[in-house]
DNA sequence: GCTTGTGCATAACAGTGTTATGCTTAAACA
DNA sequence: TGTTTAAGCATAACACTGTTATGCACAAGC
Protein backbone atom coordinates (compact mmCIF):
# COMPACT_ATOMS: atom_id res chain seq x y z
CA UNK A 1 0.00 0.00 0.00
CA UNK A 2 1.61 3.55 -0.88
CA UNK A 3 2.35 6.33 1.88
CA UNK A 4 0.04 8.73 3.11
CA UNK A 5 1.42 11.44 1.69
CA UNK A 6 1.37 9.99 -1.65
CA UNK A 7 -2.62 9.77 -1.80
CA UNK A 8 -2.32 13.64 -1.19
CA UNK A 9 0.04 13.92 -3.65
CA UNK A 10 -2.44 12.22 -5.61
CA UNK A 11 -5.46 14.57 -5.45
CA UNK A 12 -3.12 17.14 -6.31
CA UNK A 13 -1.61 15.77 -9.41
CA UNK A 14 -5.76 14.74 -10.37
CA UNK A 15 -7.07 18.53 -9.36
CA UNK A 16 -3.84 20.11 -11.63
CA UNK A 17 -4.87 17.61 -14.69
CA UNK A 18 -8.72 18.24 -14.90
CA UNK A 19 -7.70 22.11 -14.12
CA UNK A 20 -5.66 22.24 -17.04
CA UNK A 21 -7.97 20.26 -19.35
CA UNK A 22 -11.16 21.65 -18.05
CA UNK A 23 -10.92 24.29 -16.25
CA UNK A 24 -13.09 25.22 -13.04
CA UNK A 25 -16.30 24.01 -15.01
CA UNK A 26 -14.59 20.36 -14.70
CA UNK A 27 -13.02 20.31 -11.72
CA UNK A 28 -15.68 18.68 -9.35
CA UNK A 29 -14.68 16.57 -6.34
CA UNK A 30 -15.76 13.76 -7.73
CA UNK A 31 -14.13 14.05 -10.72
CA UNK A 32 -10.50 14.77 -8.43
CA UNK A 33 -11.36 11.61 -6.78
CA UNK A 34 -12.34 9.35 -9.90
CA UNK A 35 -9.18 10.62 -11.67
CA UNK A 36 -6.88 10.16 -8.49
CA UNK A 37 -8.49 6.68 -8.10
CA UNK A 38 -10.08 7.43 -4.63
CA UNK A 39 -13.38 8.21 -2.91
CA UNK A 40 -14.00 11.67 -2.73
CA UNK A 41 -13.46 11.72 1.19
CA UNK A 42 -10.05 12.36 0.47
CA UNK A 43 -10.42 16.10 -0.18
CA UNK A 44 -12.02 16.57 2.85
CA UNK A 45 -8.76 14.56 5.19
CA UNK A 46 -6.18 15.61 3.85
CA UNK A 47 -7.56 19.51 2.36
CA UNK A 48 -10.53 21.43 3.73
CA UNK A 49 -12.80 20.32 0.85
CA UNK A 50 -12.55 21.58 -2.28
CA UNK A 51 -11.71 25.50 -1.47
CA UNK A 52 -8.48 23.27 -0.02
CA UNK A 53 -7.77 22.14 -3.74
CA UNK A 54 -8.42 25.47 -5.09
CA UNK A 55 -5.98 27.45 -2.56
CA UNK A 56 -3.17 25.17 -3.59
CA UNK A 57 -4.35 26.05 -7.47
CA UNK A 58 -4.00 29.56 -6.37
CA UNK A 59 -0.69 29.46 -4.86
CA UNK A 60 0.47 27.20 -7.73
CA UNK A 61 -0.42 29.61 -10.34
CA UNK A 62 0.68 32.79 -8.28
CA UNK A 63 4.12 30.52 -7.89
CA UNK A 64 4.62 30.09 -11.59
CA UNK A 65 3.21 33.58 -12.46
CA UNK A 66 6.32 34.78 -10.05
CA UNK A 67 8.81 32.56 -12.04
CA UNK A 68 7.87 34.30 -15.34
CA UNK A 69 8.17 37.82 -13.69
CA UNK A 70 11.72 36.72 -12.52
CA UNK A 71 13.91 37.74 -15.22
CA UNK A 72 17.63 37.60 -13.96
CA UNK A 73 19.73 40.19 -15.71
CA UNK A 74 21.44 38.14 -17.96
CA UNK A 75 18.48 37.06 -20.02
CA UNK A 76 17.35 41.09 -20.66
CA UNK A 77 17.62 44.51 -19.56
CA UNK A 78 16.55 48.12 -20.59
CA UNK A 79 14.31 48.23 -23.45
CA UNK A 80 14.02 44.01 -23.88
CA UNK A 81 13.05 43.58 -20.58
CA UNK A 82 10.03 45.72 -20.63
CA UNK A 83 8.93 43.72 -23.36
CA UNK A 84 10.30 40.04 -22.49
CA UNK A 85 7.82 40.75 -19.40
CA UNK A 86 4.49 42.20 -20.87
CA UNK A 87 5.35 39.23 -23.19
CA UNK A 88 5.54 36.71 -20.49
CA UNK A 89 2.31 38.10 -18.66
CA UNK A 90 0.19 37.73 -21.90
CA UNK A 91 1.78 34.57 -22.58
CA UNK A 92 1.03 33.35 -18.66
CA UNK A 93 -2.73 34.86 -19.22
CA UNK A 94 -3.23 32.65 -23.12
CA UNK A 95 -1.32 29.93 -21.50
CA UNK A 96 -2.77 29.30 -18.13
CA UNK A 97 -6.18 30.92 -18.67
CA UNK A 98 -8.10 28.57 -15.82
CA UNK A 99 -4.85 29.57 -13.32
CA UNK A 100 -5.28 33.39 -14.28
CA UNK A 101 -9.09 33.33 -13.85
CA UNK A 102 -8.83 31.39 -10.61
CA UNK A 103 -6.43 34.13 -9.46
CA UNK A 104 -7.75 37.44 -10.40
CA UNK A 105 -11.62 36.25 -10.38
CA UNK A 106 -13.71 38.31 -8.74
CA UNK A 107 -15.80 35.52 -6.71
CA UNK A 108 -13.14 34.33 -3.72
CA UNK A 109 -15.97 32.95 -1.85
CA UNK A 110 -14.70 29.08 -2.12
CA UNK A 111 -11.05 30.25 -2.02
CA UNK A 112 -11.13 30.03 1.91
CA UNK A 113 -9.48 32.33 4.30
CA UNK A 114 -9.09 35.68 2.41
CA UNK A 115 -5.40 36.79 4.49
CA UNK A 116 -3.75 33.55 3.30
CA UNK A 117 -4.35 34.72 -0.10
CA UNK A 118 -2.45 38.43 -0.01
CA UNK A 119 0.55 36.77 1.38
CA UNK A 120 0.73 34.38 -1.33
CA UNK A 121 0.21 37.20 -4.23
CA UNK A 122 2.86 39.20 -2.40
CA UNK A 123 5.63 37.05 -3.17
CA UNK A 124 4.73 37.31 -6.99
CA UNK A 125 4.78 40.99 -6.72
CA UNK A 126 7.69 41.08 -5.01
CA UNK A 127 9.80 39.32 -7.93
CA UNK A 128 8.37 41.69 -10.41
CA UNK A 129 9.21 44.53 -8.17
CA UNK A 130 13.06 42.85 -7.80
CA UNK A 131 12.71 42.91 -11.79
CA UNK A 132 11.55 46.66 -12.45
CA UNK A 133 14.30 48.05 -9.86
CA UNK A 134 16.77 47.66 -12.34
CA UNK A 135 14.54 50.03 -14.55
CA UNK A 136 14.81 52.54 -11.62
CA UNK A 137 17.06 55.67 -11.40
CA UNK A 138 19.12 54.72 -8.71
CA UNK A 139 19.06 56.01 -5.11
CA UNK A 140 15.26 56.22 -5.14
CA UNK A 141 13.19 55.41 -2.11
CA UNK A 142 13.18 51.48 -1.63
CA UNK A 143 9.12 50.97 -1.53
CA UNK A 144 8.93 52.81 -5.13
CA UNK A 145 9.96 49.37 -7.02
CA UNK A 146 7.12 47.79 -5.15
CA UNK A 147 4.50 50.51 -6.39
CA UNK A 148 6.04 50.78 -9.39
CA UNK A 149 5.44 47.24 -9.92
CA UNK A 150 1.85 47.65 -8.93
CA UNK A 151 1.14 50.32 -11.49
CA UNK A 152 2.70 47.88 -14.49
CA UNK A 153 0.76 44.63 -13.01
CA UNK A 154 -2.20 47.26 -13.30
CA UNK A 155 -1.52 47.99 -16.51
CA UNK A 156 -1.05 44.51 -17.73
CA UNK A 157 -3.75 43.18 -15.85
CA UNK A 158 -6.20 45.73 -17.22
CA UNK A 159 -5.07 45.21 -20.50
CA UNK A 160 -5.59 41.25 -21.01
CA UNK A 161 -9.21 41.06 -19.16
CA UNK A 162 -10.42 44.02 -21.05
CA UNK A 163 -8.82 42.49 -24.28
CA UNK A 164 -11.89 39.71 -25.09
CA UNK A 165 -14.31 42.74 -24.67
CA UNK A 166 -12.70 44.78 -26.95
CA UNK A 167 -12.53 42.00 -29.36
CA UNK A 168 -16.07 42.61 -30.20
CA UNK A 169 -15.94 46.48 -30.68
CA UNK A 170 -13.74 46.33 -34.17
CA UNK A 171 -10.23 46.69 -32.50
CA UNK A 172 -8.86 43.15 -33.71
CA UNK A 173 -5.93 44.38 -35.53
CA UNK A 174 -4.65 46.27 -32.82
CA UNK A 175 -1.78 44.99 -31.92
CA UNK A 176 -2.28 44.52 -28.41
CA UNK A 177 1.02 43.53 -26.89
CA UNK A 178 2.71 46.46 -28.55
CA UNK A 179 0.39 48.63 -26.83
CA UNK A 180 0.75 47.11 -23.42
CA UNK A 181 5.02 47.38 -23.97
CA UNK A 182 4.13 51.07 -24.84
CA UNK A 183 1.69 52.03 -21.97
CA UNK A 184 4.32 50.25 -19.77
CA UNK A 185 7.39 52.43 -21.12
CA UNK A 186 5.04 55.64 -20.85
CA UNK A 187 4.81 54.71 -17.30
CA UNK A 188 8.10 54.16 -16.45
CA UNK A 189 9.27 57.11 -18.64
CA UNK A 190 6.72 59.58 -16.55
CA UNK A 191 7.78 58.20 -13.66
CA UNK A 192 8.94 61.50 -11.79
CA UNK A 193 5.46 63.60 -11.79
CA UNK A 194 3.74 60.02 -11.31
CA UNK A 195 5.78 59.85 -7.89
CA UNK A 196 4.25 63.21 -7.06
CA UNK A 197 1.26 62.82 -7.97
CA UNK A 198 -0.63 61.44 -4.79
CA UNK A 199 -0.25 65.10 -3.30
CA UNK A 200 -0.01 67.05 -6.61
CA UNK A 201 -2.07 67.70 -9.25
CA UNK A 202 -0.70 68.27 -12.71
CA UNK B 1 -55.96 37.41 -12.35
CA UNK B 2 -52.24 39.40 -13.37
CA UNK B 3 -51.13 39.72 -16.63
CA UNK B 4 -48.09 37.91 -18.56
CA UNK B 5 -45.56 40.51 -18.98
CA UNK B 6 -46.37 41.16 -15.08
CA UNK B 7 -44.57 37.79 -13.64
CA UNK B 8 -42.05 38.48 -16.29
CA UNK B 9 -41.33 41.88 -14.55
CA UNK B 10 -41.72 40.07 -11.03
CA UNK B 11 -39.41 37.65 -11.86
CA UNK B 12 -36.93 40.53 -12.86
CA UNK B 13 -37.75 42.71 -10.15
CA UNK B 14 -36.79 39.33 -7.90
CA UNK B 15 -33.67 38.82 -9.39
CA UNK B 16 -32.27 42.15 -9.02
CA UNK B 17 -33.51 42.21 -5.27
CA UNK B 18 -31.91 39.32 -4.68
CA UNK B 19 -28.22 40.17 -6.67
CA UNK B 20 -28.13 42.96 -4.94
CA UNK B 21 -28.59 41.67 -1.85
CA UNK B 22 -26.75 38.72 -2.01
CA UNK B 23 -25.41 38.70 -5.21
CA UNK B 24 -24.53 35.70 -7.18
CA UNK B 25 -24.14 33.44 -4.36
CA UNK B 26 -27.79 33.63 -3.45
CA UNK B 27 -28.97 33.99 -6.66
CA UNK B 28 -30.82 30.69 -7.44
CA UNK B 29 -33.59 29.64 -9.43
CA UNK B 30 -35.71 28.58 -6.55
CA UNK B 31 -34.64 32.13 -4.50
CA UNK B 32 -35.87 33.91 -7.51
CA UNK B 33 -39.27 32.19 -7.86
CA UNK B 34 -39.73 31.82 -4.52
CA UNK B 35 -39.42 35.95 -4.06
CA UNK B 36 -41.30 36.75 -7.03
CA UNK B 37 -44.02 34.25 -5.38
CA UNK B 38 -44.22 31.92 -8.50
CA UNK B 39 -43.03 28.70 -9.57
CA UNK B 40 -39.50 28.17 -11.30
CA UNK B 41 -40.66 27.60 -14.28
CA UNK B 42 -41.40 30.96 -15.32
CA UNK B 43 -37.43 31.27 -15.58
CA UNK B 44 -38.11 29.07 -18.54
CA UNK B 45 -40.52 29.98 -19.91
CA UNK B 46 -40.31 34.00 -19.89
CA UNK B 47 -36.09 33.58 -19.93
CA UNK B 48 -33.47 31.40 -21.06
CA UNK B 49 -33.17 29.57 -17.94
CA UNK B 50 -31.01 31.27 -15.28
CA UNK B 51 -28.56 32.05 -18.28
CA UNK B 52 -31.49 34.96 -19.66
CA UNK B 53 -31.72 36.42 -15.88
CA UNK B 54 -28.19 36.99 -15.73
CA UNK B 55 -27.62 38.30 -18.97
CA UNK B 56 -30.53 40.88 -18.22
CA UNK B 57 -28.65 41.63 -14.94
CA UNK B 58 -25.29 41.84 -17.08
CA UNK B 59 -27.02 44.38 -19.88
CA UNK B 60 -28.43 46.40 -16.85
CA UNK B 61 -25.09 46.97 -15.38
CA UNK B 62 -23.40 48.49 -18.35
CA UNK B 63 -26.29 50.63 -18.56
CA UNK B 64 -26.02 51.65 -15.31
CA UNK B 65 -22.29 52.05 -15.78
CA UNK B 66 -22.74 54.20 -19.01
CA UNK B 67 -24.68 56.24 -17.12
CA UNK B 68 -21.78 56.99 -14.63
CA UNK B 69 -19.61 57.65 -17.53
CA UNK B 70 -22.10 59.96 -19.69
CA UNK B 71 -21.68 63.58 -18.20
CA UNK B 72 -22.79 66.30 -20.03
CA UNK B 73 -20.38 69.46 -20.34
CA UNK B 74 -22.57 71.34 -18.01
CA UNK B 75 -21.48 69.13 -15.23
CA UNK B 76 -18.13 69.26 -15.58
CA UNK B 77 -15.18 69.74 -17.81
CA UNK B 78 -11.51 70.04 -17.72
CA UNK B 79 -9.34 68.77 -14.93
CA UNK B 80 -12.75 67.86 -12.94
CA UNK B 81 -14.02 65.68 -15.58
CA UNK B 82 -11.04 62.76 -15.45
CA UNK B 83 -11.92 63.34 -11.02
CA UNK B 84 -15.39 63.08 -11.89
CA UNK B 85 -15.44 60.50 -14.28
CA UNK B 86 -13.07 57.84 -11.99
CA UNK B 87 -15.02 58.79 -8.98
CA UNK B 88 -17.99 57.58 -10.67
CA UNK B 89 -16.45 54.63 -11.78
CA UNK B 90 -14.65 53.42 -8.19
CA UNK B 91 -18.20 54.19 -6.66
CA UNK B 92 -19.59 52.08 -9.15
CA UNK B 93 -17.56 49.30 -8.12
CA UNK B 94 -18.04 49.97 -4.31
CA UNK B 95 -21.58 50.23 -4.60
CA UNK B 96 -22.51 47.64 -7.34
CA UNK B 97 -20.40 45.24 -6.72
CA UNK B 98 -22.12 41.87 -7.52
CA UNK B 99 -22.67 43.93 -11.33
CA UNK B 100 -19.79 44.56 -11.49
CA UNK B 101 -18.46 41.32 -10.90
CA UNK B 102 -20.66 39.53 -13.23
CA UNK B 103 -19.72 41.97 -16.31
CA UNK B 104 -16.13 41.88 -15.64
CA UNK B 105 -15.55 38.43 -13.96
CA UNK B 106 -13.96 35.75 -15.87
CA UNK B 107 -16.56 33.07 -16.15
CA UNK B 108 -18.86 34.47 -18.83
CA UNK B 109 -19.94 30.41 -19.60
CA UNK B 110 -23.59 30.84 -17.60
CA UNK B 111 -23.85 34.25 -19.34
CA UNK B 112 -25.46 32.41 -22.97
CA UNK B 113 -24.05 33.67 -26.46
CA UNK B 114 -20.87 35.20 -26.37
CA UNK B 115 -22.02 37.83 -29.37
CA UNK B 116 -24.55 39.52 -27.78
CA UNK B 117 -22.35 40.57 -24.70
CA UNK B 118 -20.26 42.64 -26.64
CA UNK B 119 -22.60 44.50 -28.59
CA UNK B 120 -23.91 45.47 -24.92
CA UNK B 121 -20.62 46.46 -23.56
CA UNK B 122 -20.30 48.84 -27.17
CA UNK B 123 -22.92 51.26 -25.92
CA UNK B 124 -21.04 52.12 -22.67
CA UNK B 125 -17.57 52.33 -23.81
CA UNK B 126 -18.68 54.80 -26.71
CA UNK B 127 -20.29 56.93 -24.00
CA UNK B 128 -17.26 57.34 -22.20
CA UNK B 129 -15.51 57.67 -25.30
CA UNK B 130 -18.33 60.58 -25.82
CA UNK B 131 -17.16 62.39 -22.59
CA UNK B 132 -13.52 61.46 -23.43
CA UNK B 133 -13.49 62.94 -26.36
CA UNK B 134 -13.85 66.48 -24.97
CA UNK B 135 -10.42 66.38 -23.34
CA UNK B 136 -8.84 65.78 -27.03
CA UNK B 137 -7.37 68.83 -29.08
CA UNK B 138 -9.70 69.17 -31.52
CA UNK B 139 -9.10 67.68 -35.68
CA UNK B 140 -8.01 64.12 -33.89
CA UNK B 141 -9.14 61.12 -36.06
CA UNK B 142 -12.83 59.92 -35.56
CA UNK B 143 -11.59 56.65 -33.79
CA UNK B 144 -8.75 58.10 -31.49
CA UNK B 145 -12.03 58.78 -28.75
CA UNK B 146 -12.87 55.10 -28.78
CA UNK B 147 -8.39 54.18 -28.14
CA UNK B 148 -8.34 56.72 -25.15
CA UNK B 149 -11.55 55.46 -23.39
CA UNK B 150 -10.46 51.87 -24.04
CA UNK B 151 -6.93 52.85 -22.62
CA UNK B 152 -8.93 54.92 -19.55
CA UNK B 153 -11.03 51.87 -19.03
CA UNK B 154 -8.08 49.72 -18.83
CA UNK B 155 -6.63 52.12 -16.08
CA UNK B 156 -9.06 52.15 -13.84
CA UNK B 157 -10.25 48.47 -14.08
CA UNK B 158 -7.03 47.29 -13.31
CA UNK B 159 -6.77 49.69 -9.98
CA UNK B 160 -10.48 48.60 -8.86
CA UNK B 161 -9.92 45.03 -9.27
CA UNK B 162 -5.83 44.91 -8.24
CA UNK B 163 -6.84 47.05 -4.73
CA UNK B 164 -8.05 44.06 -2.64
CA UNK B 165 -5.26 42.36 -3.73
CA UNK B 166 -3.03 45.12 -2.69
CA UNK B 167 -4.53 45.94 1.12
CA UNK B 168 -2.62 42.84 1.90
CA UNK B 169 0.40 44.27 0.96
CA UNK B 170 0.78 47.22 3.47
CA UNK B 171 -1.01 49.57 0.78
CA UNK B 172 -3.82 50.72 2.95
CA UNK B 173 -2.43 54.61 3.36
CA UNK B 174 -2.59 55.02 -0.62
CA UNK B 175 -5.39 57.22 -1.50
CA UNK B 176 -6.22 54.78 -4.31
CA UNK B 177 -8.79 56.90 -6.37
CA UNK B 178 -5.94 60.18 -6.45
CA UNK B 179 -3.52 57.54 -7.86
CA UNK B 180 -6.03 56.68 -10.38
CA UNK B 181 -6.85 60.15 -11.77
CA UNK B 182 -3.25 60.59 -11.57
CA UNK B 183 -2.75 58.25 -14.00
CA UNK B 184 -5.51 58.86 -16.16
CA UNK B 185 -4.10 61.92 -16.24
CA UNK B 186 -0.55 61.39 -17.04
CA UNK B 187 -2.36 58.69 -20.37
CA UNK B 188 -4.25 61.88 -21.31
CA UNK B 189 -1.15 64.03 -21.31
CA UNK B 190 1.15 62.21 -22.70
CA UNK B 191 -1.23 61.70 -25.76
CA UNK B 192 0.61 61.76 -28.47
CA UNK B 193 3.46 59.68 -28.19
CA UNK B 194 1.21 57.29 -27.14
CA UNK B 195 -0.64 57.45 -30.72
CA UNK B 196 2.09 56.43 -32.50
CA UNK B 197 3.40 54.10 -30.28
CA UNK B 198 2.09 50.89 -31.71
CA UNK B 199 4.30 51.33 -34.74
CA UNK B 200 7.30 53.53 -32.99
CA UNK B 201 9.63 52.60 -29.94
CA UNK B 202 10.50 55.02 -27.22
C1' DG C 1 -67.68 24.81 -30.18
C1' DC C 2 -63.44 23.00 -31.04
C1' DT C 3 -58.55 23.34 -31.42
C1' DT C 4 -54.30 25.33 -30.40
C1' DG C 5 -50.95 27.27 -27.62
C1' DT C 6 -49.14 29.66 -23.67
C1' DG C 7 -48.39 30.22 -18.69
C1' DC C 8 -47.82 27.82 -14.69
C1' DA C 9 -47.28 24.01 -10.93
C1' DT C 10 -45.66 19.56 -9.47
C1' DA C 11 -42.36 16.40 -9.41
C1' DA C 12 -38.51 14.40 -10.90
C1' DC C 13 -33.56 14.02 -12.82
C1' DA C 14 -28.72 14.60 -12.80
C1' DG C 15 -25.32 17.02 -10.84
C1' DT C 16 -22.89 19.73 -6.99
C1' DG C 17 -20.22 20.19 -2.15
C1' DT C 18 -20.35 18.19 2.23
C1' DT C 19 -20.65 14.95 6.10
C1' DA C 20 -22.30 11.13 9.43
C1' DT C 21 -21.26 6.44 10.04
C1' DG C 22 -18.33 2.64 10.18
C1' DC C 23 -14.35 -0.13 8.94
C1' DT C 24 -9.41 -0.91 8.57
C1' DT C 25 -4.83 -0.12 9.72
C1' DA C 26 -0.92 2.14 11.67
C1' DA C 27 0.96 4.64 15.61
C1' DA C 28 1.35 5.47 20.69
C1' DC C 29 1.46 4.18 25.11
C1' DA C 30 1.04 0.89 29.28
C1' DT D 1 3.43 -7.21 23.93
C1' DG D 2 -1.43 -5.92 24.47
C1' DT D 3 -4.46 -2.14 24.36
C1' DT D 4 -5.91 2.21 23.03
C1' DT D 5 -6.01 5.99 20.04
C1' DA D 6 -6.11 8.30 15.80
C1' DA D 7 -5.90 8.81 10.98
C1' DG D 8 -7.15 7.34 6.15
C1' DC D 9 -10.65 5.74 3.51
C1' DA D 10 -15.33 3.97 1.57
C1' DT D 11 -20.28 4.00 1.46
C1' DA D 12 -24.23 6.32 1.66
C1' DA D 13 -26.82 9.98 2.54
C1' DC D 14 -28.17 15.15 2.95
C1' DA D 15 -29.19 19.56 1.18
C1' DC D 16 -28.51 22.06 -2.43
C1' DT D 17 -28.08 23.48 -7.63
C1' DG D 18 -30.06 24.13 -12.77
C1' DT D 19 -33.14 21.94 -15.79
C1' DT D 20 -37.13 19.55 -17.76
C1' DA D 21 -41.04 16.02 -18.66
C1' DT D 22 -45.70 15.80 -17.52
C1' DG D 23 -50.11 17.61 -16.85
C1' DC D 24 -53.52 21.13 -15.97
C1' DA D 25 -56.08 25.57 -16.64
C1' DC D 26 -57.32 29.20 -19.49
C1' DA D 27 -57.30 32.52 -23.29
C1' DA D 28 -57.04 33.17 -28.60
C1' DG D 29 -58.19 31.80 -33.35
C1' DC D 30 -60.83 29.56 -36.65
Amino acid sequence: MSNDSDNRQRILDAAHAIFAESGLAGLSVRAIAARAGLSTIGLYSHFKGKGGILLALYADGFARLGEAADIPPRVADGADLVELLVNRYVDFHRDHRAHYDLMFGMDRSQLGEQAALGLIARASIERLAGTLSRLLPAGQPPGLALTVAMRVWVLMHGYVTLREMARFRGMDDVDWRAEIVAAVRQLLAGLDPFAEADTKSC
